[in-house]
DNA sequence: TTGTGTGGTTGCAATATTAAACCGTATGCC
DNA sequence: GGCATACGGTTTAATATTGCAACCACACAA
């Protein structure tokens, strides 16, 4: 099927698709975030074969979302945690979550809610702010060319 | 390849990316929220092979992303806009595009910037507040069983 | 030695993607 | 009207990729 890789694209989103836009990746960031480090956690969390869990697991190392830290009890094994560039990642998981607290059609079946960890209450729902402080929807934002765009090898939206 | 079916996931990450976690949907969806609407329009513009592309519709129809409606220049064929299920995921593709502004290799192959269509200023980015005002990062949050929670197909994060 | 945690390797089945041919409906032009 | 062309899909066949299962291997622990 050869997927089309989007690493050249000029599309930021496309762009963030390739890194972690596939089946997987988004779903053993989210475990990483809540606080799995070890192979065979994800591996039990997940529920997908050993093997394409490797492969994951070594893409998002190469591509700086996880980096691999000697185990915290002291075997010789090694876990996995998220780096910056990962942690960056956690917007993108409350705007999923969110999205379906909104519009799933079964909300019931959801187990979990985002709160504050101080006060124990809800989050609320992220919010696109102006310059000034006013709330944007889609409609009130467009895109610009970007100052000093490079050339990128496919452009598009 | 049989991808396993997170519908019945009860976590939400996992439940929208059941939705349009998939490799093309995400990409219809932003171009139908720059304004796209023919068949044609996402098929230039994702260089994607027709067939994919009309399957891609059809189910994101289905699961009511998209609606179709008469052509709005008079032919007898049908134009692909938004439903509001589809255009609350705005908050997701700002996610995208901002973690890739700030994290991507290479920024300067970045296109464009999403502009406050008023001021024409560069938007702020997304802002996760608590109840009380205070901006919250990954780790000031946690999650908590939801108050009524049913109980999911499977039971994961 | 036995068991468990981490993977790698292999083989097979299922699915996704693509390119290309095809078709019915319009549209433009002479 | 007649013809060529474009639009909106559908169908088909070839290919690439993913997923699962099972087995292997090595490190460590008991």
């Amino acid at each position: 099927m050869k997927r089309t890789s989007l690493a050249g694209d000029s599309c930021p989103v496309a762009r963030a698709l390739d890194v972690f836009g596939d089946w997987w990746s988004l779903l053993i960031i989210r475990d990483a975030s809540l606080g799995r480090r070890r192979f065979g956690e994800f591996q039990a969390s997940l529920g997908l074969a050993k093997n394409i869990l490797t492969t994951r697991l070594r893409t998002l190392v190469e591509r700086g979302i996880l980096k691999t830290v000697p185990a915290s009890d002291g075997s010789a094994y090694q876990e996995y945690v998220l780096t910056p560039k990962g942690h960056g990642i956690f917007p993108i998981l409350v705007a999923l979550r969110q999205w379906t607290e909104e519009f799933d059609d079964h909300p019931d079946e959801i187990a979990t809610i985002m709160v504050d960890r101080d006060k124990g209450k809800p989050v609320k729902k992220l919010a696109l702010l102006s310059q000034d402080g006013r709330v944007l929807g889609a409609a009130d934002t467009t895109l610009k060319p970007r100052p000093a765009a490079k050339r990128a090898r496919r452009v598009l939206a």
